[in-house]
DNA sequence: GTAAAATTTTAGATTAATCTAAATTATGAA
DNA sequence: TTCATAATTTAGATTAATCTAAAATTTTAC
């Protein structure tokens, strides 16, 4: 595995997390979500392709080299949020910036340590799956809220954004993985759902905050 | 403090370290010591000035700011140090390529934590003192190898160097910080030493790896 | 099946960080 | 003091990563 740039590396993170089914997705969606110009992207999709990273010139998806290190870039950061929680005592909303800075960091050493102190953790704090040394991720059959059932149990075992400003906002609702709820009232008009945590507890959520459950 | 660039930080670090007691360095000096062209450091120390972390436009004197930032950066490469070989079990001659990585990583808060958790340490593991959160280091009366007096006792305090291949060297020849020492015998004309450690054992150093010490 | 709209690429510029080669400035020994 | 050598700076180029504006291409809508 080369030492690439942390640019080049957080585009293939970006990649990654925005293929679709086929494994590919677009110039603008990436652009979108990196907040860079499409111009810019264009670019910096050719040298990516020169690198080996991209399956194919024109289209995008990432070939086997490029799939492994956006694989292996998601285990060091899961792993260093993990590390955050665990050992210095981070709260979940506080790990995210920090491992974006901290999967960059190259040395196989730490990488292959940090997990042997950790035991071999299988899931980041927010409830995310930790990719093997391979890159092998576990076959999660996690049900997003905006598809869950009527007054069917379920357990909240993972958040699909670790970005504070979410996270803080569960916080504020009182909402933790691991906890027990079910979906009490849905507002088919504007996607709303209302659920009852820990058989005790009634909140209601906004379609946008749902997507993210 | 700003959020500098890993390449300006590491400037700052080599100004900082090749300063003589009047605060001062030159444009060769550190060419010489980053491997850079003078006309690269030259163009640089332009815009460390223009940053406001010299002194001087035309001489090599580190501002308030740039000496700040200098010793946060020791203490945060000293930290991590300390970390890797207490926490996560590394040995002396494996962490200072990592932590020159980690330095350069920018969270207040994970600079504030680490100390916690590792009981704010004094020094790192290779003897070396962490300066404290204002930049404060202790004065200590460490005696370099090369002052050392014939058959005086001393103790192996610190090396000046935290390179592996120096390091690796100290291994195989079975030296470690703590041991007690003596100089039996000195060359005056070549500055090679013999040395008595710990009461029981001989060793041979030449110049080159006592001013290391 | 065209035409408008959206997407992508190209062209040209910019900034940080580097280089080589040339010009300038400083040092210092005779 | 003077002139040779050493140190530094300037000039011009290069590469990675970005931008804006314009051109080209692809998609969608009628
Ligand atoms: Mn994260
Ligand atoms: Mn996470
Ligand atoms: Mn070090
Ligand atoms: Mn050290």
């Amino acid at each position: 595995m080369k030492n690439e740039s942390s640019t080049v590396e957080n585009y293939i993170k970006t990649i990654y997390s925005l293929c679709d089914k086929n494994g590919k997705t677009t110039v603008s969606a990436v652009a979108e979500r990196l907040q860079n110009n499409p111009a810019s992207v264009s670019n910096m999709v050719r040298r990516l392709h020169e690198k080996g990273l991209l399956e194919n010139k024109s289209k995008l998806i990432l070939s086997k080299e490029g799939n492994l290190l956006a694989r292996q870039l998601i285990r060091k950061h899961r792993l260093w949020e993990t590390f955050l929680v665990r050992v210095l005592n981070f709260k979940w909303e506080e790990v995210h910036d920090i491992a974006e800075q901290l999967e960059h960091v190259h040395s196989p050493l730490l990488t292959e340590r940090l997990p042997v102190f950790l035991e071999y953790p299988k899931f980041d704090p927010h409830g995310d799956p930790i990719p093997d040394k391979k890159g092998n991720l576990p076959d999660l059959n996690a049900i997003p809220l905006t598809e869950a059932e009527v007054d069917q149990l379920y357990i909240f075992r993972s958040v699909a954004t670790d970005k504070s400003d979410f996270l803080n906002y569960l916080n504020k609702k009182g909402l933790q993985l691991g906890q027990k709820w079910k979906v009490t009232e849905k507002e088919e008009f504007d996607g709303s759902v209302k659920l009852l945590i820990d058989e005790n507890r009634e909140v209601y959520f906004s379609e946008t905050v749902a997507q993210n459950f």
